[in-house]
RNA sequence: GCGCCGGUAGCUCAGCUGGAUAGAGCACCAGGCUUCGAACCUGGGGGUCGGGGGUUCGAAUCCCUCCCGGCGUGCCA
């Protein structure tokens, strides 16, 4: 709606620089810093004071002059050094909020979306830096989806590697345990195996012996035979199984289970191998440092200019597979690329769908993407780049500009969450430098314990102000709070920021918080309540707010409902830039200025009617605006709390 | 070494396709609950936008250079 308007007024004033100047230009469209300024600016005489060779002033009121202006536009006005201004009909643009859905994607225009995201190694339970890679993720689906594309998400299972063998090794060699005693631990088994992960590490350390164990261990996984396979097998299950349950908590759900133990059983890389062979895209080195392996040259692509080594290895001198090799087998099924597929199977218990060796018919389609993005963080951005150069090599140009790696900064712990953790030493030397989390050391904030800790605190805040809750809508309460404040905690921050996790910090409900966001939904809502009990309407209809005259619209009002507008705009911004905090800080800005108007303009209390229909017009447009961006941030809004 | 990212108020961060008085939150100080719920609001103090140079009518924003911090640069994943 906005959009049209922008798009309406660029094009007047193209031709009108076309008719006055002889120029051509492509308008750029501002919203001013303050609402008294206008609401749309053009910047368009500052930028043609250069080529013109006159003052931008005069430009912009050249321009100003006789200005054919649409119906939706009040007045126009030159303002500061030449921007041109112009003010919209407020009954006009409130009216169509009213009436049109916020969100409207052109028809046909989405894509068919693989979304990966959480992938945890299943040998240890989830922690913080995994919980930013998740809601990123899945506030990405959100967002996407809204866009009009349709969405896969899938969450890949690394079941075959040395993470998992190490906490195999540590059940069965370094605690002697036999398969029964490991599915007999009780829960949380993901805990138990965070503390076994770190001790194996030690364990190795302790004798070089040790390590042995692993490589047998691997092997054996990768084979997907034989007792140590068999541990394998059931230490993923149940680890990926208590994932699954954190990833509920946060409501945060998948489409397919990928796990790697399927594209090594099926073999995914023997067709990929031969693509890679047949075109080129990799050689036999028969000396040097990677002789005997095949590997892939980089040295053409600008993207790896400087680099010690323009080659990298995709087979290994003893025929097994790297890395990356695997990755780009696994991309080219994404794409569809690969003429095999996996096989399916059904996980009954979690209600999701995983990939097999040998699987069971009736299973939806998957994979065939138009576009491939991989929630990853920013570290493998090197790896990341080489799969998708493997796909250009492959001549797969369209695919490879369509691989998108969705990447985020690390998750550390601020000095006083690591102190308070034990993590530092309690009054240690002046570090005052942030700890990098390590699942080998035992390092880190588990998603668990940071989730419970949340609902603690909310029902603390709850009952310290609303006693008469019974206790199942206590839990649902302090489970919604909680989950708000850890997804907007997770989403606010820019991808490129290392977050600093401070628990005090995210434990804290006022100010840049979901919460925050919440309890104005909450107020909102009250009104509306209070409107009914007193016997007041308690919407006003949209031809109503149309008729309304232009001065009941105070300008602190209306710019909370242009804050509404502009969300099409942010939302499609955040989904090409995959930058979603943009998302998090207009629902601030929008809660804030609510907040505001709610301590200004009273609805009930007001004896005017038209004034009284203003501001509950803008109530209105405000509960949908946020409504709109807390289904894409994924915030539950409760009624009350 | 090379590459990427960060350095803005005491702290955590927005702003960075150059433009309208550098903005939030936390902390601090002073106010506001018999009047739609104070998880809130209003006001205040606090900034050489890492340093230096340049381009421009105009630079936190663009270019060069230096400094500090993080990450990457494996026949590990």
């Amino acid at each position: 709606m906005l959009s049209d308007f922008k798009s309406e007024l660029s094009a007047l004033l193209a031709d009108r620089i076309q008719a006055l100047f002889g120029v051509e230009y492509d308008p750029i469209v501002e919203v001013p810093p303050r609402r008294e300024l206008g609401d749309l600016a053009f910047p368009a005489a500052l930028h043609l004071a250069r080529t013109l060779k006159r003052n931008p002033r005069g430009i912009a009121e050249e321009l100003a002059e006789d200005f054919p202006s649409p119906d939706f536009v009040r007045e126009i006005r030159v303002e500061g050094a030449g921007y041109l201004n112009f003010f919209l009909d407020r009954s006009l643009v409130t009216r169509q909020l009213l009436t049109e859905p916020l969100i409207q994607p052109e028809p046909n225009s989405g894509e068919r979306v693989v979304l990966e995201h959480t992938n945890i190694n299943p040998n240890k339970a989830a922690h913080i830096g995994h919980l930013r890679n998740a809601v990123l993720g899945d506030v990405l689906s959100k967002v996407l989806r809204a866009l009009g594309n349709t969405v896969e998400v899938e969450n890949y299972i690394d079941d075959t590697g040395v993470q998992l063998a190490d906490v195999v090794v540590g059940f069965l060699d370094l605690r002697k345990m036999r398969l029964e005693e490991v599915a007999a631990l009780p829960e949380p088994f993901d805990y138990y195996c965070w503390d076994l992960y770190s001790e194996v590490g030690r364990w190795y350390e302790e004798d070089a012996q040790n390590q042995e164990l692993r490589r047998s261990t691997l092997q054996e996984l990768e084979h997907g035979s034989g007792p140590r396979a068999e541990m394998g097998r059931l230490v993923s299950r149940r680890v990926v199984s208590r994932h699954l349950a954190t990833m509920r908590r946060l409501s945060i759900t998948y489409d397919l289970l990928t796990h790697e133990g399927a594209v090594l059983g099926l073999d995914f890389f023997s067709e990929a191998f031969d693509q890679l062979k047949s075109t080129g895209a990799i050689h036999l080195e028969d000396d040097g440092k990677n002789a005997g392996c095949w590997v892939m040259p980089l040295s053409e692509s600008e993207e790896f200019a400087g680099l010690e080594d323009p080659d990298k290895v995709i087979v290994r001198s003893d025929g097994t597979v790297t890395y990356v090799g695997k990755d780009i087998a696994y991309q080219l099924w994404k794409f569809g690329l690969l003429d095999k597929d996996f096989q399916y199977r059904f996980w009954e218990a979690e209600d999701v769908w995983e990939t097999t060796v040998d699987g069971e018919p009736g299973h939806p389609a998957f994979g065939r993407a138009e576009r491939v993005i991989n929630v990853i963080d920013i570290r493998q951005s090197y790896l990341q780049k080489i799969v998708r150069a493997g796909l250009e090599a492959l001549g797969y140009h369209d695919q490879a500009s369509k691989s998108i790696h969705f990447a985020y900064e690390m998750v550390t712990l601020s000095p006083a969450t690591a102190r308070q953790f034990g993590f530092l030493e309690e009054d240690g030397e002046e570090e005052a430098r942030s700890l990098e989390m390590s699942g080998r050391k035992g390092i880190g904030v588990k998603a668990d314990d940071l989730i419970d800790q949340l609902e603690a605190k909310s029902r603390e805040e709850i009952s310290s102000r609303n006693r008469e809750l019974s206790a199942e809508a206590l839990d649902v309460l302090a489970r919604q709070i909680s989950v708000a404040a850890l997804r907007f905690f997770m989403v606010k921050a820019t991808t490129n920021r290392v977050i600093a996790f401070d628990l005090d910090e995210a434990l804290n409900f006022e100010g840049d918080s979901g919460p925050y966001l919440q309890y104005s939904a909450v107020r909102a809502l009250n009104i509306g309540r209070r409107l009914g009990e007193a016997g007041l309407p308690t919407q006003v209809s949209s031809s109503q707010v149309g008729d309304l005259p232009p001065e009941v619209w105070a300008d602190d009002l209306w710019d909370l409902i242009l804050t509404v507008a502009l969300i099409p705009q942010k939302t499609a911004a955040a989904g090409e830039s995959l930058e979603l905090s943009l998302l998090a800080r207009h629902a601030l800005d929008l809660a804030q200025k609510f907040h505001a108007i709610y301590h200004r303009h009273p609805i009930l209390q007001e004896e005017d009617l038209e004034i009284r229909n203003a501001r509950l017009a803008t109530m209105q447009v405000f509960v949908q605006g946020l409504t709109v961006l807390s289904d894409l941030l994924g915030l539950p809004l409760p009624d009350r709390m």
